[in-house]
DNA sequence: AAATTCAGTGAACGTGCGTACACTCAAATA
DNA sequence: TATTTGAGTGTACGCACGTTCACTGAATTT
């Protein structure tokens, strides 16, 4: 249980048990929520005795956090390595849909907490993964803002579609964390469902509304 | 704790002490997710002792399926009733807008929990959830059918809408869920979101795919 | 080489849990 | 009126939990 490696220093040790709870959390969380798992079970699946669980974190709430944090700078990582691919640019509705499917594949786990403990998490780590939702839907205008259909709209109207984007994101990424394993066909539905529904908000919002960029936006109640 | 009414028959005061623990659990469920709470908690709560929870569900799990029972026929309800509104025919977008923040409004209990087990929750009741939500969509599609602009369009396409507008519906109810209570402001926005993304989702499917009755629909894969 | 630090140990505690079992006593039935 | 039924009671059990505390012993510092 974390085979104390000679060479190792004291500090990197003590990291090496800190992403053992991690892991562990994470592993656990997956069947059962993270809400309704353990102290003690976090420890054993850790392969640490319960009291050591301290020397980590000060609760299981603050383990929580931290989760939420990594599963965050997760996702960021990728939208900025996806950002480099000079396609996105020509294409970002296909690609999203792309990174999204890969991303969500690879961090299955991480994504799964999020989606979870979004909504069924405790208070705190609810409003954390709130918050960081809503800075995720502003870094992500900021890159759509500077796409050709896009960029003469007004700033408000560019913050809504980033918002239904990453409302189509979050509930996307619900719909791969729950595919079976082998079904890459399901997979490609998935993406093919994505990409439609950001087709929907794009034409969508520019037919309805096309002078978006100037005077009063999204305001002429036809009904 | 659950006066025993005199005049009442045996089986009403059973009927009463089953409404009861639904009352309790529900309540208890909306602090801290439903998937936390103990049997001893609900008793506790509903006014009786703990093993005569026993006679009236065999678990928790039991209990859990019968709140989403009860959760959906409250929403089916609301949806028959607003169906007889004439109103609604001719614009269906805006009443659904009102259906569903008024809906949630007065049954938050419910709402909030669906929206929480639905991702939250045992894998049971999260099944179950997902079952109710699937026969949502398919009775929704026969409403949007009928409607003037989407009555030529293909099942297929009809289906998929439903689907988005479910999608949208749950994300909706969600925010009105966390909405605070006073601020009836906030409410308008959120209607006001909800009827934008179903004229985005309308309008953008009409004008991507105009010819969505007939022969292949939605693959001209136009990337 | 001696002193200090500190990640991990192990026993012990009080608490709330699910469930078993034998019970009561009013309503329903015969 | 006598008998049966069954919703609700009360005790008692074993178990997992979070947290406390004094501890060990290797890595680090002096």
């Amino acid at each position: 249980m974390i085979e104390p490696v000679p060479s190792e220093t004291r500090q990197a040790q003590k990291e090496r048990t800190r992403q053992a709870i991690l892991a562990a959390a994470l592993e656990l969380s997956q069947t059962q929520g993270f809400a309704q798992i353990s102290l003690r079970q976090v420890s054993r699946h850790a392969g640490i005795v319960p009291t050591a669980f301290y020397r980590h974190f000060e609760s299981m709430e603050q383990l929580g956090l931290a989760l939420v944090e990594q599963s965050f700078s997760t996702l960021r990582r990728m939208i900025r390595d996806a950002q480099r691919d000079p396609e996105v640019f020509d294409n970002i509705i296909d690609a999203a849909a792309d990174v999204l499917v890969e991303a969500v594949k690879q961090s299955k786990a991480h994504f799964a907490f999020v989606a979870r403990e979004r909504v069924g998490g405790s208070e705190v780590v609810r409003q954390a993964i709130k918050h960081e939702l809503d800075l995720f839907v502003s870094e992500l205008a900021v890159v759509l803002a500077r796409l050709p259909h896009i960029e003469n709209w007004s700033s408000d109207d560019v913050q809504m579609v980033s918002r239904l984007f990453v409302r189509n994101m979050v509930s996307n990424a619900e719909e791969v964390v729950e595919m079976p394993d082998g079904r890459t066909d399901l997979e490609e539905q998935i993406k093919e469902g994505a990409r439609r529904q950001m087709r929907l908000i794009v034409i969508g919002f520019r037919d309805w509304n096309p002078d978006a960029a100037r005077s009063s936006p999204l305001t002429p109640d036809t009904r």
